[in-house]
DNA sequence: AACTTTCGTTAGAGACTGTAACTCACCTTA
DNA sequence: TAAGGTGAGTTACAGTCTCTAACGAAAGTT
């Protein structure tokens, strides 16, 4: 296949777009959320200000592009995670996910913060956005998985006509619009277990543990052992 | 006692200091937090940009002012509920005044997001920072109520040698620090209650229940209904 | 070789934080 | 009561930011 010169253009462009997003989160990393700009990016990488806007249209822009990219590095290394241990149990699987996601998490705070602790701008907030669709990839996976284990050994689940409607509605909403196989009554498990473990890592993102603890993970090993438990899912040794 | 012209003078000042950060707060909830600016707050007032550094040293300074105003009234809020249905159970009181909080968090959510979603600046971390603390004194009216609940009727703890090494030391210096009369165990349950319904509020605040929820409060009371169950609370109807 | 597209530049408008230098009104004190 | 100090405001400015406009130069196309 002949190479031509648009061709060659492009890729040159896409590769200037790359390290753009490169600039953008060494920055983030290196010296705060409050140091990534558009004049710095440029400044760092030897242009001057306006040229990056050839590339992004706005600053919202560029860094919607910047969360996609790291939620795509984040979904693959809770993939590899998963894979690394299979052939597993589902739940063997759940456990070591969760785990690399936190230590992604605390590897990389600044990143971890960016995808999960700060304020969305509402541009990316459309549901074509490139960000809303990497998100809603990464909780696929987790979602994946909790199949597995239910279609393998499903775990206890409350009476669905148990919950306040107020909530049993919200589940039933879900369970459609994610076309799980799941019953309605396990979503919700799923969910409450989920945004237990979320919620510590957005906590320890922000610093709001720090009210208590110095050390956030043996608290996340906690709250993974009782979100273990709702599952069936208990250590091996 | 006579009132000299210097202490009107002072009482003047507080006066504007008050203005200054309740105009800081009123462009908060009008408009959003990138409008919060010591220009915009100066030309809300009629006063020209740098005047504001009269009062506040910078930024961080006036904006940590305008926090621990807003946890002070937080603090209140709950105060109040529990207040308002005494005498009752320390049980019904915690339910109170943790539906309290959230419905200052749902009503005020522009607010809450600065007190427990924003990136704390270096300077307003210093123990004694007017921030700190007034958050110190805002965690510290919950615990005096399941110290209280405690008292009246011990809920299950766990045994304190079944907990991972790292996780008992972090409970134990949290316990010696606040110096509460609990035993370390009963700490433990009472953290693990507080961050779970911390973090499902610190999520609503962010919009990261979004994903699965569109109504919180749903979410919110089932969290409660579980920690109300650790604690040997539950409703009466 | 002429035309088009893309990538870069500089200039600049309009925001922002914060500093410097100044005026003026008020308070204290001799 | 006049003199001097203090504090609250002003304008001017330095330096940051985002983003637009206008232009030149290089690369690709025909």
């Amino acid at each position: 296949m002949e190479r031509t010169g648009t061709d060659r253009r492009q890729r040159q462009r896409e590769a200037t777009r790359a390290e753009i997003r490169h600039t953008a989160r060494r920055l983030l990393v290196e010296s705060g959320p409050e140091a990534v700009s558009v004049s710095a990016i440029a400044r760092a990488m030897g242009l001057s200000g306006p040229a990056i806007y050839r590339y992004y249209g706005s600053v919202d822009d560029l860094m919607g592009a910047v969360v996609a990219e790291l939620f795509g590095e984040l979904t693959a290394a809770v993939e590899q995670a998963r894979d690394a241990l299979d052939p597993a149990a589902p739940g063997d699987r759940l456990l070591a996910m969760s785990r690399a996601l936190r230590s992604w998490a605390s590897t990389r705070r600044a990143e971890f913060r960016l995808l999960f602790a700060a304020p969305v701008p509402e541009a990316n907030r459309r549901p074509d956005s490139e960000r809303r669709q990497a998100g809603e990839h990464f909780d696929r996976v987790f979602l994946r998985e909790v199949e597995a284990l239910w279609a393998e050994r499903p775990f206890p689940v409350p009476d669905l006509d148990a919950l306040p409607a107020g909530l049993r509605a919200q589940v039933l909403a879900y369970t459609e619009r994610k076309r799980t196989a799941l019953p309605p009554a396990a979503v919700h498990v799923f969910l409450t277990c989920w945004t237990r473990l979320y919620g510590l890592l957005v906590m320890e993102a922000l610093d709001q543990l720090a009210f208590a603890y110095t050390d956030p993970e043996p608290v996340f090993e906690a709250g993974l052992a009782e979100v273990g438990a709702m599952l069936g899912v208990s250590e091996r040794p």
